[in-house]
DNA sequence: GTCTATAATAGGATAGAC
DNA sequence: GTCTATCCTATTATAGAC
């Protein structure tokens, strides 16, 4: 039965990180959801962290790579920019505020800029690379890489079961997008203030 | 010396779960800080949960109407906004993903929706306010509350001190709230997409 | 009203048998 | 390679003395 424990215990955990995230996942509630004891999954890792960059590391090269065939596809400018934030809703499903949180308090030094760094080169450059491709910013002082961060942070919060409230009807994120690019206002209400 | 240990309970609290969260702070630490034992809180709260209540009651008020001020003083559109944004960065710097993050999964249904209910009358109210202050949307399917929400959800992205890495310089909320009201592209470029 | 002592729970991790 | 048993730590919360 047990093909590769080690390899099942990727798969759980990739899913169980990106719905909960790092912190309220459990080396327990992997264990169980595998039919294995808890200290079976330490024959396979060091600890708990080592499951964690395991994890990114995979999944990032899958999301940089499917990240960079939307950039060569034939589509506009913004049905390019929508469809990469539909991928990243709809395969990353883990909220990247928590993520960063995880990130700042509950795994090494190391660990984390190990983990910054894989998230960069695969999440952060394929829009580095998309904003590079629209010559005019409105605002001249701000970098492709100012302009990829923030719309990764404005993305990133319409990312997560956790932000959902029942009372609160939220806007799609082609809307979102929508707003990104040409701002709330009128143009006319920008030559005023 | 000590006073009113309930009020000084009250004044750390908000303190710390401003700065770590609700499921970060733990109940010893705000005792160790006030130099009483754990179990001395139980006297003044029933559990930590009551705490939250009555830390989040009396904070949400206090920014509700500073943030009503600021709504009536006489100051262009943008400048009101910025202040608004400066205000809650200054103020509340309890990230906002993280505080829905911990209503969700760390207390009762009753105080999820008794504090959102409170949050929602003094942060979100005044910028439904605000936004009803302006004519024109450029995307005329969103509701005042829709803007309201994604403003706050971006600004948040930006109230974090958890979020911040050395790696990446961040913009400043000035011009977070220049993409907002203008969006990013030069206009030529939405006549185009 | 605050203390000491202690229960109850849940998490990560290790030792050693099989 | 997986199990049982167990440790260590940290947390919320309670009982009962002072």
């Amino acid at each position: 039965m047990t093909y590769n424990l080690r390899t099942q215990i990727i798969t759980v955990a990739t899913d169980l990180f990106m719905k909960q995230g790092y912190v309220a996942t459990s080396t327990r509630q992997i264990a169980s959801i595998l039919d294995v004891t808890q200290p079976a999954i330490y024959h396979h890792f060091k600890n708990k962290e080592e499951i964690f960059i395991e994890v990114i590391s995979q999944f990032a090269v899958e999301i940089g790579s499917d990240l960079n065939a939307i950039l060569i596809k034939k589509q506009s400018k913004r049905d390019c920019l929508t469809e990469m934030a539909l991928y990243l809703r709809d395969k990353h499903k883990m909220n990247f505020t928590l993520m960063m949180n995880d990130l700042q308090h509950s795994v090494s030094k190391k660990t984390n800029s190990s983990i910054f760094s894989v998230w960069s080169e695969n999440y952060f450059n394929p829009f580095i690379q998309y904003f590079e491709s629209i010559e005019k910013f409105i605002i001249p002082e701000l970098s492709t890489a100012n302009v990829s961060q923030h719309f990764l942070r404005v993305l990133s919060s319409y990312i997560s079961e956790s932000y959902s409230n029942d009372a609160l009807d939220t806007i799609k994120i082609e809307d979102m997008i929508n707003i990104f690019l040409r701002g709330i206002t009128d143009y006319s209400f920008n030559m005023l203030i």
